[in-house]
Formats: structure tokens, sequence, C-alpha cells
DNA sequence: AAATAACTCGAGGGCGCCCTCAGGTTATGT
DNA sequence: ACATAACCTGAGGGCGCCCTCGAGTTATTT
């Protein structure tokens, strides 16, 4: 990450870290929209040195959530593993949810269109080739319905994405029946004819920002 | 709503007027998050005669939503007259989502786990009471699946809500081809043994706020 | 221990939005 | 035409958040 650069001054990678563990919990906890204020206070850091590491907000989601994406490519590995690519494939999109449902932060960012940040974007991205696979896998074994696309993980995505946001707190295992309703309709036996994906769609909701 | 109340003047009906007016396109275009300051200026009228009228955000919401609200009647009661109980029930939701794609500000309105001020709420309970015998009528037909509940169709505005808001411009039919996955996941055949509802979710997430 | 570079601090200006209120304006009944 | 109540106006104070910058402090190097 700071690769060429000249390491930190001791006090200043506390701070940095202070900054960086305090931002993950507040976020996680309330959302993006945490005041940076907020955040420097409870990190017992001046709003002036939360600046001099983090300029932007956008430069904390860099710092925190690749990481916490890179989860996906564990969550995909295992289900490619698994013997029953149906299995695997739920499997991936239960993993996926629960991540979001963790992490409030995470959930939001993942709600948006384009991911706000490049690092954050490229993670995503990453993670949308994995899903091709588990997706072609369970396709191919004639469990999953032919017409299911990425994209339509993706949009999965944002619907969770709400479904979380209102249920946590109240009814925090809702977003599984949610999905288990719709798990049911993949199936390629529920299967039926339906109007294809925009062409449109694909194309740009996994595009860079303008 | 202003029975026993005296009349307005003209001028101020005519204010009231050109208020709720641009209050319902701008909330309609850009959600309920909208400055009251821009739909004063937008309507050419002062920020102060807005306050004489609508002494709070929520006063337009009163004075906006349920009339909207009351189309869920309509399409509920033709959702009951179609000859066909799962057509009807198809297109209950079908006719509901469209709705909230139609207006962003209805649709954020819903997208709350607690519509914010009573007359919304009201609104929303008499729409869940027809929701109820359109479910019902359905589910007797045996094409619904009889673990499928009211509560299921709020957490479906959830979701929708979501994936309308980020889709809307990009693909304006992604929520369609997102609906007609779920709807073949509540036919039953396709029902699978799933999670019982939580009870609490289905009584608080009706229930009237704290 | 001194010199230097690195870092921290927090007051303060800017911005956008909310909401109020005193004083001016306009409609309405007589 | 006048009086009165109804209504309109917009400047202005408050608030919360963003972000900067110059002065002060601290770690590191020699």
């Amino acid at each position: 990450m700071a690769t060429g650069s000249r390491p930190l001054r001791a006090d200043a990678a506390r701070n940095r870290d202070k900054l960086l563990v305090t931002a993950t919990q507040l976020f996680g906890e309330r959302g993006l929209d945490v005041p940076l204020e907020e955040i420097a206070r409870t990190a017992g850091v001046s709003i002036g040195t939360l600046y001099n590491h983090f300029p932007t907000r956008e430069a904390f989601f860099d710092a925190i959530f690749p990481e916490r994406l890179a989860a996906l490519d564990r969550i995909a590995a295992a289900a490619l593993e698994d013997p029953d690519p149906w299995n695997g494939f739920a499997g991936f999109l239960e993993g996926l949810f629960a991540l979001q449902a963790e992490d409030r932060g995470l959930n939001d960012a993942l709600a948006r269109r384009f991911p706000s940040t490049s690092e954050v974007s490229d993670a995503c991205h990453r993670g949308l080739r994995d899903v091709d696979q588990v997706i072609e896998r369970a396709r191919r074994s004639g469990q999953l319905r032919a017409d299911f696309t990425a994209q339509d993980v993706a949009t999965l995505v944002w619907a969770m994405s709400q479904v979380i946001r209102e249920s946590t707190g109240v009814a925090p295992q809702a977003w599984r029946r949610c999905l288990s309703f719709f798990l049911d309709g993949l199936r390629t036996e529920a299967a039926h004819p339906m109007t294809p994906a925009e062409p449109e769609q694909a194309g740009r909701a996994t595009a860079d920002r303008p």
C-alpha cells in the first residue's frame, strides 16, 4: 500500500492506526456518513491530524474496504469447492449478504451503483469475476436457470442492502427469508419466461464512473 | 383535511397550491430530502410563506402521499377482479412497484421502516389490509406458496426500493426482471422448505413508531 | 544537545440548510 | 374607502459539517 514512501514516524503510525480502527468501527455501526469530526474525536486525535492521514472520506474507504472485500474471494473459493454446484452458488450468495449484514458501511458501499472509489471498485470487479465462475458452474450442472447472470447478482446486492438496512435490529433473519424465496425462483424447474437483461445495464453498471 | 377551519384567503390558497405542486414534483424527481428552501424558491414564494403553510417537512408528506397511496386501493381492487388469482397477485405487485418507480419520493417513503408520519402510515395500513385479501385468494387457489405473508410484501417493497433507486435511468426495467425471478420463487411448485417469518418482525414492522 | 524534519493541534472561515420574527403588504367585510 | 385580520417577506441567527493553515510540539538524526 505505502510502498516506496519512507516509513511513518512512530507517533504518526499510531495515530493513523487509531483513526483506521475507529473509522472501521463507526462506519460499521452507522454507515458511510459518520461525521469525520466524530471519527477524529473518538480516536482521540485532532481533526487536522485526521486530514493529514486521510485527505478525503474516500481515502478511508480505500484503506478499509478492499481488505474486507477480500473475504469474497474466500467465499467464492469455498463455493467452487462445494461438491454440489447449486449449494456452492447458494452458499456464495448467503456469504455475500452475511458480509453486508455484518457491516453497515460495507452494505452502504455495495448499495451504491458506482462504488465511489477506484480501490473499492477494483475489489468489486475481482469479486464479480469470481462470481461468474460460481454461476457458470451451477448453470452447467443444470440446477441454476440459464438466464441468470452476474449482473443479476449486483441487482440482488442492491435489493438486499435495503432489506438489511431496515430489518437489522428488528428481524435480523429477514434477509435470509427473502433470499430463500429468491433462490427458489432461481432453480431451473422454477424458471418461467421473462424479459431479458438490458444490455445497457450489464455494460454500464460495472463500468467505471464518468 | 381542513375541515372546520374557515377557508383560506384567495392568495393564500394560491400559494399553498403552488407549494404543493412544486413539492410534489421535486420530491418525485429527487426524493424526500430536497431542501425546503428550494421548494419555496421554485414555487416563487418566500421561505416564510412555506413555513406558514407547512410547518414541517412531514406536513408536506401528509398532504402529498396519502392521495398517491390511494392508487393502491384501485390496484388491489383490480387484482381481486382478475379471474386468475395468481395473475391478480402478480399484477398487484407489479402495480405497486411501478408506483414506486414513478415517484422517487414515494419510493423513499415506502423504503423507510416507519413511514415517518401518521397520515402516511395510515395509508400504508389500509394498503396492507387490501394486500392480505389478494394474497389469501392466490394462496387458496393453490398457485401461491402457503408460507408467503403480507409482511413479505413489505420486505419486497424495501428490496425493490433500492433496485429502483439505483437502476432508474440506467436500466429502467431492471426491477421487472428482478420481480420475475422473485415471482418464480413464489409459485407453489417452486417452494422449498425455509425458515419461518420471525413473529417479532410481523408485529413490529407494521406497528406505530415509539 | 542541538538541529531539522515530521507531525499535531484547533481555532476559524465557509457552506448549506433549518427555522423565526418583526415589519410591510394584501385581501375581505362593512 | 376604511379598518382589520390574514398573509407575505427575507434578513438573520443557529447548527452541523467540511476543510485549511500557521503556530506549536515531538520524534529522529548527527
